[in-house]
DNA sequence: GTCTATACGCCGATAGAC
DNA sequence: GTCTATCGGCGTATAGAC
C-alpha cells in the first residue's frame, strides 16, 4: 500500500501494528477503558504522538478497525454467495464463518458484536445498516422469494436468525459457555435455521 | 426511606433525581459519553459536588441503577412464577414484561441490554450471572424437567430464547424496526418459544 | 447538612525540535 | 518519523460559605 516517496527503509511502526494492538485492547478492556497510553505501550513506542502520524485520533483507529473487519466480512459473504445457490446453503456458510471466526479470532468477533458501535462512533451506521449485514438480509430476502424461508418481514427473519447466533457467540466469548463455539455450532444452526425456515 | 435525624424539610436534590437523569443520559449517549457535568446540568445544580453527597463516583451511579433495575425485574419474575404453574406460561409472561417495558420505559431496557455491563463495571457480574436472569434459567430448567422444553443444556435454551428477544428489542430500540415492540411481540413469541419447546 | 469554589491528576490532542 | 513540551477537558476530591 506504500505510495511513491523516496524513503524505502527505516520502517518503524506501521499502521497495522497499531490496529492489531488496539483491537486486542479494545476486545479485552473495551474502547473507552483503553487509553492511547495503553496502545502506545503495547506497540512499544515512548509517546502517544507517534500514533497521530497514522490516525487522526482514537476514534479513527476504531473506524479503521470496523472498516477492515466489515470489508473482510463482506468479501467472504460475496464469495459464499458465488459458491452456493440456495439461500439455506449460503446462510449455513455465513453461520459457520461466524462460529469459526469466534474460535480463531475471538478479538475480532468480540469487538464487532460486544461493543456498542453507536457509542464509539455516534455518527456511524448501525450494525444492521452496514454492507455485510445488508448482504445477509439480501440472502434472507431471496430465501423468502424462493420459498425456503417463511414469508415474514426479512428484517424480522434476520432478527431471529442473527439473534440466536449473536447470543450464542456472546456467551462463548464472555466465558459463560465453557466450551469453544464449535461445540455449540450444529445445535445452534438447527435452532437458528428452523426459526425462519418454512416448515 | 429517610432515617431518624431531625431535619424534615429542605429536601434539595434527591438520589432518585440523580438516578433518573443519569439513566436518561446513559441510555441516550452511553455511559462513557456522559460526564458528571451532563448529569449535573440535567438535574439543575451548579456544580458536580452535590452529586458526591449521594454517590461515591460516576461508577456508583451505574451500580445503583443496575441494582435497582435488576431488583425490580427479579421481583416481577418472582411474582410471575407465583401466579403461573407451567414454565411456558411463566416464560410467556416474562417475555411480555420485557416487550412492555421496552415500549413504556425504553431507557431502562436500553441501558440494560445495549450497554456492556462488564465494560462499565469490570468487577461486576455478567448479565446472565445476575439474579433475575438466573431465575429465568431456573424456569427453563423446570420446563425441561416437566417435558415442556427440549432436553438440552438450559443455558443453550436460554441462549436461543433470549437471543431472539434481545435482538428484536435491540432493533426496536435502535430504530431499525419502525414500529413499537408490541407490533412484533406475538410473532417473536412464537419464534422464541418454538426454538426451545418440545415438538 | 447542602451547595459553592477551587484545585489535582489523567487523558486526548497539538506544535515544534531533532 | 520519533520525541519534548504543553494545552484543554473531565472525573475526582476537599475546604469553606450559607
Amino acid at each position: 500500500m506504500d505510495k511513491e516517496n523516496t524513503a524505502p527503509a527505516k520502517k518503524a511502526i506501521t499502521q497495522d501494528e497499531i490496529l492489531l494492538a488496539s483491537l486486542q485492547l479494545f476486545a479485552e478492556k473495551g474502547y473507552f477503558n483503553t487509553s492511547l497510553t495503553d496502545i502506545k505501550d503495547s506497540v512499544g513506542i515512548k509517546t502517544t504522538s507517534g500514533i497521530y502520524q497514522h490516525f487522526k485520533n482514537k476514534q479513527a483507529i476504531a473506524e479503521a478497525l470496523f472498516g477492515n473487519i466489515l470489508d473482510s466480512l463482506s468479501i467472504s459473504i460475496d464469495d459464499i454467495r458465488r459458491r452456493n445457490r440456495k439461500s439455506s446453503e449460503q446462510l449455513r456458510e455465513i453461520f459457520d464463518l461466524l462460529f469459526k471466526l469466534t474460535d480463531e479470532a475471538p478479538e475480532v468477533v468480540k469487538f464487532l458484536l460486544l461493543s456498542n458501535i453507536k457509542e464509539i462512533l455516534p455518527e456511524g451506521k448501525t450494525l444492521v445498516e452496514t454492507t455485510p449485514f445488508n448482504k445477509i438480509r439480501r440472502v434472507i430476502q431471496n430465501g423468502i422469494k424462493d420459498g425456503e424461508i417463511r414469508g415474514i418481514d426479512p428484517l424480522v427473519a434476520y432478527s431471529y436468525f442473527f439473534g440466536i447466533i449473536k447470543q450464542t457467540l456472546c456467551l462463548v466469548l464472555s466465558g459463560d459457555f465453557p466450551k469453544q463455539a464449535e461445540s455449540y455450532q450444529s445445535q445452534a444452526w438447527l435452532a437458528a435455521w428452523s426459526s425462519i425456515a418454512k416448515k
